[in-house]
DNA sequence: TGATGAGGTTAACAATTTGATAATAACGCT
DNA sequence: AGCGTTATTATCAAATTGTTAACCTCATCA
């Protein structure tokens, strides 16, 4: 559950804010319109948005400045950029996208391919991973709580289920038991110290599988083979 | 100084092929090519390259397929996937993204702005260096734990490797026996004076590499050849 | 309402690994 | 050779983890 991001609009046809508008809220985004460059500016100070999608002819500051003048400022490092003009030559679209924009979209856009578009957008920025993921014969479906090795379903209880996630999060990478604790349990709850070893231990078994190994003194890793 | 990034490009078509890896080869990338579905996927995993340009349409998998196959694998996670195809219907381009791409280009595509494309694509991908240390053939990796030399896996003990993780953070440095003491074992515990030695004996012998060498008198360093 | 069972935790003990020490050998220097 | 230092080795204690069974809680259901 992610916070709502906020989309900056700036273009200077009103018929076009509307339509973005309404598709990108409809998605479930928080939409802030602009009708000129100076009005961008001003509104992504104000609101901070995730993500500014700037025509490139606007009246007073043009796309292309606004997105200089951001890039200039800290403050919208982590803001992504998105040119969307009528102007598709090749010099434009180079030149936008050599100011710091992300992508650059050619008018018309259909509003499926442009929501599309937003969310790989984000996917990426927040790093966001897959609800499937799949290492070999192993198959964990974050969604259902669900493993598979090798076609077989396995039902792993809530915190076995997690504690391997955790693990599988970042193969390779030794977890500390206080991480662990911490990620798994909670900073609250205060366990045992054979809490940990134990659902490992019934991992280990249900899967039958030599993929968590022990670091002794440290923590435990996931490893396949 | 970043890495020079690897881009695999997996199109049937040898020209496209040609003429997108000479442009980005000029850009200073390093590239992989594939003529397949089957050879992208053999590539991906064999090279790891941080950004995977798919056609769609191509003989055994098509590109869409090898998206979803390598999505599920958070190996790739940090593999950015650009779709470039001759499709340009909104289906197809909005399936593509859903799978996981990070962008979808039309052909035909100018040079320029692939580039522009494939560096805006870099600019905004997050890339946390590992934290791992590299001395020619011994490679130091703290997130895992564990020495390799040689492509060969070397498991030290919690203690050989915090010391070698010490001695190696300023090579060339004479650590004193003292400051060894006091970084790897605290302040809080007193040992006695040979089980310094018996370490740095075991981690020699663990290596089989003469990489520790002994200042009488005064402490250890580490030092390649 | 009480029986049942799954999930989760703990205690007790076993097994294993690690780390420290002591004893002795080897080294380097004067 | 004598001295101080480091290397080597075996050994033992301590720390850590593995295993098992028992226990508690809570939801479910007859």
């Amino acid at each position: 559950m992610s916070i709502v991001k906020k989309i900056l609009i700036a273009d200077d046809e009103p018929d076009i804010l509307e339509i973005i508008q309404f598709n990108l809220q409809a998605e479930g985004y928080e939409v802030i319109t602009a009708h000129n460059g100076n009005e961008a500016l001003e509104a992504a100070k104000k609101h901070q948005p995730n993500l500014i999608i700037l025509d490139i002819m606007m009246p007073g500051k043009n796309g292309i400045e606004v997105c200089n003048i951001l890039r200039m400022q800290p403050q919208f490092n982590d803001s992504l950029i998105v040119f969307l003009s009528a102007l598709s030559d090749e010099a434009t679209e180079v030149r936008g996208l050599e100011t710091g924009a992300d992508d650059y979209l050619t008018k018309p856009i259909s509003p499926k391919v442009l929501i599309s578009k937003v969310n790989a957008l984000f996917r990426r920025l927040n790093n966001e991973e897959p609800d499937v993921v799949k290492f070999g014969d192993l198959i964990i479906d974050r969604e259902r709580y669900l493993i598979k090795l090798k076609e077989e379903e396995i039902i792993l209880a809530r915190k076995e289920f997690e504690l391997l996630d955790l693990l599988a999060s970042k193969p390779g990478k030794v977890f500390l038991r206080n991480d662990i604790l911490n990620q798994v349990w909670g900073t609250e709850v205060i366990v045992g110290d054979r809490t940990i070893d134990v659902h490992i231990r019934k991992i280990r078994q249900k899967l039958n599988l030599n993929c968590i190994t022990t670091v002794k003194g440290v923590g435990y890793k996931f490893e396949m083979q």
